[in-house]
DNA sequence: GGTGAAACTTCTAATAA
DNA sequence: TTATTAGAAGTTTCACC
């Protein structure tokens, strides 16, 4: 997929909502000095070129429950199962990405449970399904996560 | 930190605002059959309580020229260089998420590139850090995302 | 392309239940 | 706690640059 033009206005408008996508158009419109309706015409154009797919909330999972962060790689005897291991592995809430990969791992997912014990039922789980051979964990103690702000801007300074 | 008792309402107002952060507080409480200041006054406690952290736009990095994605394990001389070692991570705005993590790896992070020779070089970078031994790079040939629709009904069946 | 203003929709806080 | 309501605020369209 090629490459979509995003003028100056483009990023700084997507740079506004990537961090709070309820600022009102109003205010983005006063910030870049220009009208509320050009904001809503270049937000649209986004969506409509698939630039924007969507929003979503962040949410506190800790405050939830939801503490425990792992990555799992997952072995399997046969590479010619790994679309039907993917399909069982989505059917497990607790794995929040799953990616086919090339090096050590076939597959290689994210997990996020309420504690050791709760992910250890998850890793069960994985290590259940049929074609798997084993699994590696990889608990993680701190996480940082790098502001998507950060990436875009470097984008668009090369754009 | 502990669970945070939220009702059904609470649940589907997640649900529907996970998905769209720009739906309107009117459309919500028709569909769950409140007024819009109920939406809105619960929409602001789970903010103050700290549930909801912010909002964020999804966009389509394929489409901005981004559709190399890998994980890369690094391996460090000591561990007593990890906090060091993950400040200098952080600066580089390739590297989309960093974790401690225990088990093979020491630091484990994702990245995102433009192609395979973009990856190379924000892979020298990694490895060009003092105390790092060396990198593993397990490359996404394909990425599943699990709906974090799915999670919070998991999550809310059991609260 | 962009603007500014009109028409429409939504938000929000105070009040009442 | 929740609902109503009315004024404030935001969105969206459109005729005109």
């Amino acid at each position: 997929m090629a490459k979509f033009k995003l003028d100056d206005v483009d990023h700084q408008i997507l740079d506004i909502l990537i961090q709070n996508t309820r600022v009102p158009f109003t205010d983005i419109a006063k910030k870049l000095l220009i009208s509320a309706g050009t904001v809503h015409v270049r937000v649209k154009k986004m969506e409509e070129a698939g630039i924007i797919t969507g929003s979503s909330l962040t949410l506190d999972y800790t405050k939830l429950g939801y503490s425990f962060i792992a990555y799992v790689g997952v072995f399997l005897h046969n590479t010619s199962q790994t679309q039907f291991v993917l399909e069982r592995i989505q059917e497990i809430p607790y794995v929040t990405v799953a990616h086919i990969t090339t090096g050590k791992f076939n597959i290689f997912c994210k997990i996020r449970a309420r504690d050791t014990l709760h992910a250890k039922e998850v890793i069960f789980q994985l290590d259940d399904i049929d074609g798997v051979m084993r699994t590696e964990t990889m608990i993680s103690l701190e996480e940082s996560i790098n502001d998507k702000k950060r990436l875009m801007h470097t984008i668009f300074n090369e754009l």
